[in-house]
RNA sequence: GGCCCCGUCGUCUAGCGGUCUAGGACACUGGCCUUUCACGCCGGUAACACGGGUUCGAGUCCCGUCGGGGUCACCA
């Protein structure tokens, strides 16, 4: 029987995309592709309500953004429509009904007291806690009498009370369980709708899913789906259970809820603010529990590279050898394997996931970065839309002169801003630093003249000029550079500064030195 | 607490009995380069959780201890 690998990643409709999740799908994702087979996305919504279309959107918009294509699933379809759990309902039905009928399962009449105080008697004999089968009704008679008091009947699994049970762990290796510690879990309520495990293990076996590769928290649920299966007479799929991802600085799972613990980690609440001047520069409004580096779309939004992020998660819990770490997708799809899948958890490190930003970064095309970083200026209001055709070559320059300094695309703002704004804004410390007393203010006058008679306004006639007026003024070169910078950028810090010169113009240029020097020239020579 | 999983530099990891006086990457750090910042280059600090076995030989195998985590729902 030559069996075809599709493995499946399952959502919820939760309205965002979490980074833990991504990674989890893209080892899904990876198998699949290694081995030629497919890859599904089931959605998980037997517990939603409504707005589920509105609460997926950004979840399959992160992975398209990410390039991970799912063969089968929501929006594209499949032979096993529909993908989902909320329009499955009756083969789950159907199964329950097959359970019952093969005696693995019982109706049962307990009420939910009636249970907790089982449960609680157990763990004051601090023995562990099964449930007495007390209003398990096995027979007709017995679930009328049941009814007849009143009581609702829900379907619980009826799980062996001895044995052991060996999975074999793709990842992990043998596990080994005592089926006696398995509970009874209710897989009908008694409204008729069907809870997780039963419709897990059906929907696998629907789809035809080779390889459950999930997070390891699933584990210990593992027992309780193939006792299902088994009972359902499928064929059980392989497991694999995969190290999830842990919070910065700790062994903790990562969660959306903890972000303000997460953010007294150095790394990660300097990733967070980098993203939030960015967003607050192209007015992107948003609030912190769905904006921060625990979801994908804020990666999106700040300009970083889909390749940076899946190479970054690749290396989380996953390594080729003792020395590679840079892999395309073709390269990671050729050499993933589930072997080389780590055991222990992997904590999540913002400063090693910006560094394969920064290397994807340079390594991007100069078209492309200029197609990437033309809206930024435009949301910042920098730009009009369309933008003016000659905007691609002064951009190029622009991008070229602040170089590595860039490593997403909403840096463009921070390094060139002043390239495009009417009026320059000051950055208060560089100014009271450089140009705050009278000496700058006068040199930076007497360069001023200089600078008119400059020819060619580039940057090798301009650094010829420089150093002709250091040696004419016997100055160093930090007496006036520092000054010419913040008076025609605003910052202190930023591109070289012949390359600021020779793309503002000598126009431009010799403006912004009298604007500044009207501003605070007087005022310090003053005081 | 029961069950299950895990335990190599701060972090991600290599290591599948001898080639490990433990390798790489990120971070940190000293220096060089430099007009700022960023980069680049050279160097440095830093780990086998502990204790018993097995073996000629253990980071690597076994047991125990300790530590961390996951899970114990009519959530997924």
């Amino acid at each position: 029987m030559p069996s075809i690998v599709r493995t499946r990643f399952a959502p919820s409709p939760t309205g965002y995309l979490h980074i833990g999740g991504v990674r989890t799908a893209l080892f899904c994702w990876l198998f699949a592709r290694r081995n030629g087979g497919q890859f599904l996305l089931r959605i998980d919504d037997t517990d939603q309500e409504r707005n589920v279309e509105s609460a997926l959107a950004p979840i399959l918009h992160g992975f398209r953004w990410l390039g991970m294509d799912w063969d089968e699933g929501p929006d594209v379809g499949g032979p096993h429509a529909p993908y989902y759990q909320s329009q499955r309902l009756p083969q789950y039905q159907a199964a329950a009904e097959k359970l019952l009928a093969a005696g693995v399962a019982y109706r049962d009449y307990a009420t939910p007291d009636e249970l907790q105080a089982e449960r609680e008697l157990a763990q004051q004999e601090k023995r562990p806690f099964l449930y007495s089968r007390r209003w398990m009704a096995e027979t007709a008679t017995d679930q009328k009498r049941f009814e007849a008091d009143g009581r609702q009947g829900v379907v619980r699994l009826k799980m062996p009370r001895e044995g052991k049970l060996v999975i074999h762990d793709l990842v992990r290796g043998d596990v080994e369980f005592d089926w006696a510690r398995e509970q009874d879990h209710v897989v009908q309520r008694a409204d008729g709708t069907c809870l997780y495990h039963l419709a897990s293990v059906v929907d696998d076996h629907d789809f035809q899913i080779s390889h459950v590769i999930r997070a390891e928290e699933h584990l210990s649920n593992t027992p309780r789906q193939i006792f299902i299966a088994q009972s359902l007479d499928y064929p059980l799929p392989e497991y694999a259970h995969l190290p999830f991802v842990a919070e910065p600085g700790s062994k903790n799972k990562l969660s959306k809820r903890k972000l303000d613990k997460y953010l007294k980690n150095r790394d990660f609440a300097q990733l967070n603010e980098h993203g939030w001047k960015i967003a607050q520069a192209i007015g992107f409004s948003t609030a912190a529990e769905t904006f921060n580096p625990v979801i994908v779309d804020f990666y999106e939004q700040v300009g970083y590279l889909p390749d940076a992020i899946i190479n970054y998660l690749l290396l989380l819990g996953w390594s080729y050898d003792d020395k590679r770490e840079f892999f395309s997708r073709e390269e990671m799809i050729a050499n993933f394997s589930l072997e080389r899948v780590t055991k222990a958890p992997a904590s999540f490190d913002a400063k090693k996931l910006w560094m394969f930003q920064d290397h994807y970064m340079q390594a991007l095309p100069m078209k492309q970065k200029v197609a990437r970083m033309v809206p930024y200026l435009q949301k910042a209001g920098l730009l009009s839309s369309p933008p003016p055709c000659d905007v691609a070559e002064k951009l190029t320059r622009i991008i070229t002169a602040a170089g590595d300094r860039i490593k997403v695309s909403g840096d463009i703002l921070a390094y060139a801003d002043f390239f495009f704004a009417d009026k320059i804004v000051y950055d208060s410390q560089a100014v009271e630093k450089n140009i705050g007393n009278p000496g700058a203010t006068a040199l930076l006058a007497k360069f001023k003249d200089r600078l008119s008679t400059v020819e060619p306004f580039e940057v090798g006639p301009l650094e010829q000029a420089l150093h002709q007026f250091m040696a004419d003024e016997q100055i160093k070169v930090g007496d006036i550079i520092h000054a010419l910078r913040v008076a025609i950028t605003g910052k202190a810090v930023g591109p070289g500064l012949y390359d600021c010169l020779a793309i503002l113009g000598r126009e431009t240029s010799l403006a912004r030195i009298q604007s500044t020097l009207d501003q605070y020239g007087q005022a310090s020579g003053a005081a």
